[in-house]
Formats: C-alpha cells, sequence, structure tokens
DNA sequence: TGTACATCAGTGAACGCGCGTTCACTGATGTAC
DNA sequence: TGTACATCAGTGAACGCGCGTTCACTGATGTAC
C-alpha cells in the first residue's frame, strides 16, 4: 500500500483550507477547482481523487471550522478553558472585533457564506447549522439559571452574525462601525452584561 | 425618434424586477444574462441596449426595492402612512413572518443578498446600504423622544435581517423558525413594545 | 538487508458546455413632408 | 390626411474563454520476497 492513509488524509485536509479561505472571500460559485487546488499546492485532475463533485467540498468548507476551534477568527488565541460567562463576552467582542472584520479569509463562515448557503443543498446547510448550534450552545452556557437562556443565546448569536453580516455588506466604513458597535452592545446587554466589564476582564 | 423614451424605460425596468427575482433566489453570479432577458420576455442581444455590463444591474436591482414600497415583501400591502410606532411594529412581524420567509423571489435583498454585495463593488454596496439606511429611518422614526433611537434603530435592523438570513441558511425548519420567533420578540422589547401589543394592532 | 513489484496519489491534456459580450441585421415606430 | 423615411429597440448567430469533469499516464512509495 504506497503512500499513507495520513498522507492521503493530509493533502484532503489541505484542500478543505485552502477552499475555505477561497469561498469565504468570493464564495461558492466564484471560485474554480482550479484555484483551490493550485492553493493547496497541487493540480486540477488531482481533486476526483478526494471529492466526488465540487458540491461535496462545501459543507465540509463550512465544517471545518468546529474542528479547528469552535468560533472566532484564526488570529485571536481564545481559550476555551475559561468560565463560561467569560468566554461569553470574550467571544462577542473578539467576533465583532475589527481584527475579525478586516481578516475575510479566516473568518466565521457564518457571517462570510450565509447567502450561499440558503442557496445550497441539505449537506451544506447541516453543516451551517451545525456550526451555529456550536455558538448557540456556547452561549447557552453562559446564562446558566436563566429560563429563557437558549433564547438569549440565539438572541445573541443573531446580534453577533447579523451585525458582522451588515458591516460586511455596507460601503461607508463609519456606518460598518456604528453597527458593530451597536451589535456588540446590544449583545452584552443581552447576556446581562456591561461593556466596561469585558474591557476589564480582557486585562 | 422611433419608439418613446417611455418605452425604453418600462423594458428597463421589466429587465431589473426580472433579474432582482432571479438574484434574490440564486444570487448574481449564478443567473446568466440569458435567463434574465428570456424572463423579460427579451432575447440575449438586447441587454446591451440598457446596461453596459452585468455588473451594473446588480446595484439597480438592489434599489428596486426603494422605489417600489420601502421593506417587506411584495405581497403584504404595508400601509406607509400609519402612524410610525404601529408602523415599525407591523414592519417587524411582516419582516419575520412566515410569507416573508418563504417568498424569496420577492423578499427583501438585505436578506437575499448580503454575501454577494459584500463581495461586489462600490455601487452594489452603496445600494445595499441605501436600502439599510431607509429601513434604520424607519425604526428610528418610531423611537422619538428616546436618546438612543438610532442606535435601538440599528439593533432592530440587525435582529430582523440577521435573523432572517440565519434563518434561510439553516436546514431544520424548526431551528427556522424558533430563530424568527426569538428575533421578532427581542426587535419588539428594543422597541418598547411587547408581542401581544402587536397582534392587538394588527386586528 | 536489498530489490522487484503493485498500488494509487497526483499530473496535465482533452472534452463538452454555457457564459458574457459583440455585431450585422431587421422591423416597428414617431416624424417630416 | 397619407406616405416615405430615419431611428434605434430588439434579434440571434458568433466569438473567445474558463469552467467542471474525465482519463490515460507517471512516478513516489510501502511491502513481499
Amino acid at each position: 500500500m504506497p503512500y499513507t492513509v495520513e498522507h492521503k488524509a493530509e493533502t484532503r485536509t489541505r484542500i478543505v483550507t485552502s477552499a475555505r479561505r477561497l469561498f469565504n472571500r468570493r464564495g461558492f460559485s466564484e471560485v474554480s477547482i482550479d484555484e483551490i487546488m493550485a492553493s493547496a499546492g497541487l493540480t486540477r485532475g488531482g481533486f476526483y481523487n478526494h471529492f466526488k463533485t465540487k458540491d461535496e467540498l462545501y459543507a465540509e468548507a463550512i465544517s471545518l471550522t468546529l474542528e479547528c476551534e469552535k468560533a472566532g477568527p484564526e488570529g485571536s488565541k481564545i481559550d476555551f478553558t475559561l468560565p463560561p460567562e467569560r468566554l461569553a463576552q470574550i467571544i462577542i467582542s473578539a467576533y465583532l472585533s475589527d481584527q475579525h472584520f478586516k481578516d475575510v479569509e479566516d473568518s466565521c463562515p457564518l457571517i462570510a457564506l450565509p447567502s450561499d448557503t440558503s442557496r445550497g443543498g441539505p449537506p451544506v446547510r447541516q453543516a451551517y447549522q451545525q456550526v451555529l448550534e456550536a455558538m448557540i450552545g456556547l452561549f447557552q452556557a453562559s446564562q446558566t439559571g436563566e429560563a429563557d437562556a437558549r433564547q438569549k443565546a440565539i438572541a445573541i448569536a443573531t446580534m453577533c452574525i447579523g451585525g458582522m453580516v451588515l458591516a460586511r455588506a455596507v460601503d461607508d466604513v463609519q456606518l460598518s462601525e456604528e453597527i458593530r458597535d451597536v451589535a456588540r452592545g446590544t449583545a452584552l446587554e443581552t447576556g446581562g452584561w456591561s461593556e466596561t466589564q469585558v474591557v476589564a476582564a480582557a486585562e
């Protein structure tokens, strides 16, 4: 048996990672297999040793987020062992941060690809849902004791994702910031925290 | 001068309307000029009598919403002469309604095309921003007297659009409804209204 | 330990297809006489 | 009022191009002897 199983798995992951970055920037249909493979250091034809069709990639590109780190941008090394309440506050801030806003390629696919996902088949949508549920679960864990913990978690997630989606679509940088500021404030307030609290926690 | 100016303007509008519906369903890049023209009852070549490139259509397709009716789905004839506070409540409910959720083609482009817009040039983004600002302005008008009227308006808009974007991307219908319910409740609460109030107002 | 071999990940030319755009044309129309 | 004409909205064949996918191949590798 030539080449190890690990070798093939590694190559496959490299393809999915390249695809995720390109999809985040330009969407599913505007990225060609040629580009994905070249970006992974491979050539066109080899793609079909790993995937049956291009569509098969979509779901995997979105799910990739779950395997590496739950939410938040690549660069920000968030400590997921923190107590849930503090973790939630930090994630809200990181999610709506300037860094995450600008880092399109490595950003959360929930922000970059909702429209593409809406138009996709069940596999992509299920992957999207799974990542979203993970995010909701994270916020829900910060609301222990609250009767409407899940509702609050959903509201916070909607604020974070919705705020970033709008901030990215708009042309004016100032409006973009304004939306993110409001989203951050509202999300924190919904969670029962004030903005100053988070700043203090970050120090 | 053969054919009236109105005739050409009408045809142009017909093309943009067809494009808007197709874009809403499948996104900018997945719709061909052939399809748009056929859907408008015309043939391929004529397109370039009205537009220089395909890109020119994107902004116009999004702006179209402003000219016809401000926000809300095509079917729901919303009375924009109502007092701002009641109008806002009705719009929130209509925006997150089952009808608007299912009517993809005639839905608000803010929901259907945020990802496509993010990847587009300044004209599309400006058009998107204009429609968003109109929606924010509408909610802001319902908050007269409030010091943070604009912030509240932005939060409500983010909830409405973000909620619908997520509801459309997710695979499970129940989760989809759950998100819209939470978004509706939170948006109304942010505006200072209760759910029951709106139901009463609708009767 | 060294070698011959079978496997299969990766290559790159080739395929058919549909796209955005161009262009020579046609024919419905408003206008000048 | 009736007609000949100029205009230009709309037509549809044609263009070059890049896409997703296929396929015969190649050559690096782990394994059997």
